[in-house]
DNA sequence: CGGCTTTGACCTGCGC
DNA sequence: GCGCAGGTCAAAGCCG
């Protein structure tokens, strides 16, 4: 049985079309460039006005689903335990449904939820089953932190996807990045930033390369932008300013999970990177992920039609908006 | 000059 | 309570 996937999927370059570049093209310092510039790029797997409306199909290639087979006949214990991301899809394209449409992803592509407790468990035995698989853990804002430190990572709702760098090459936001911090047991440093698209905005997302697949990149998506998608006319703000981005000064630091781009180079090429996600909201219950559960055949039959029909319909509709 | 990256320091969460 | 790891801040400097 075929479901969408609830993890990341990864693909391999090899297997992308032929009009994604190969990383030795994409990257400016063999392959270890810099990250933050191509970083800015990425977001459009999720969003509804960036440039995959112009390559819609490439975006959600059936490819997706080809290789959610692969994925979960690799994985089986994760099927019941992660969840399926088109409710945030949902959440960001909502604003741009046709009019018209009746089925809305969230009528055919319940996804499933779980209980704290239920979550927890499930994570200790993944940790052990996967420790490297790339696991969304999402909870609701209830810190009492001051005020400087409210943006804590248990705070929002978080989002994991994992792209090749292609997939990384266009986005209509603009994100700044305020850190970089190596983390333990990863060879590649993870890269902080924030939506700079507007003055204010929670969104949070993080980078750093995938240690099963060092052409993959693990994003995690925090919190959400307060504003709309920037038009898309100005989308090149979201694109880099700098060609190459080097240290501006003597460091020591890991500068691996950089890669150097810029838009000059990537930004006409299409993000070729299929992404499917999976979030986990807490609140959620036991009750509503069998009735989740129940939504798995429709998952089967409908995944294709939601991404082809209701999403792409809604590209072209939004397409058709003078911005 | 504004916006960006870099990076050490600081702060919090969490496991023990 | 302590220490570690992760997330954020903010100063410094670069770039267009």
């Amino acid at each position: 049985m075929s479901r969408v996937s609830s993890l990341p999927l990864q693909i391999p370059i090899a297997q992308l079309n032929n009009q994604c570049f190969s990383m030795s093209e994409f990257t400016g310092n063999g392959g270890d460039g810099d990250l933050q510039a191509v970083v800015r790029g990425f977001n459009n797997c999720f969003s509804p006005c960036s440039t995959i409306l112009d390559y819609p199909q490439t975006c959600f290639s059936p490819l997706v689903v080809q290789e959610e087979d692969v994925l979960f006949s690799s994985f089986p214990d994760l099927l019941f335990e992660s969840n399926v991301v088109f409710d945030e899809l949902e959440q960001l394209y909502k604003p741009f449904y046709p009019a018209s449409s009746q089925l809305s992803p969230q009528t055919s592509l319940s996804s499933y939820v779980s209980d704290h407790e239920e979550r927890e468990a499930n994570r200790v035995q993944k940790k052990e089953a996967f420790p490297e698989s790339a696991i969304v853990v999402a909870a609701a804002a209830t810190s009492t932190l001051p005020v400087k430190y409210k943006r804590r990572k248990t705070q929002h709702k978080r989002v994991v996807v994992e792209v090749a760098a292609e997939g990384l090459s266009s986005d209509v936001w603009a994100w700044r990045k305020y850190g970089q911090k190596p983390i333990k047991g990863s060879p590649h440093p993870r890269s902080y930033y924030r939506c700079s698209s507007l003055k204010g905005c929670l969104a949070r997302k993080q980078v750093e390369r995938s240690q099963s697949d060092p052409q993959m990149f693990v994003i995690t998506y925090t919190a959400e932008h307060c504003h709309g998608h920037p038009i898309r006319k100005s989308s090149l703000a979201g694109t880099t300013r700098h060609k190459f981005s080097l240290p501006k000064r003597p460091t020591t630091s890991n500068h691996d999970a950089s890669i150097s781009t810029d838009s000059g180079s990537c930004s006409l090429s299409p993000p070729v990177t299929p992404v499917l996600a999976m979030k986990v909201e807490d609140g959620q219950r036991i009750s509503d992920i069998e009735a989740s559960k129940s939504n798995i055949g429709v998952l089967d039959d409908m995944c294709d039609v939601m991404l082809c029909d209701d999403l792409f319909l809604g590209f072209d509709e939004l397409d058709r908006l003078d911005f």
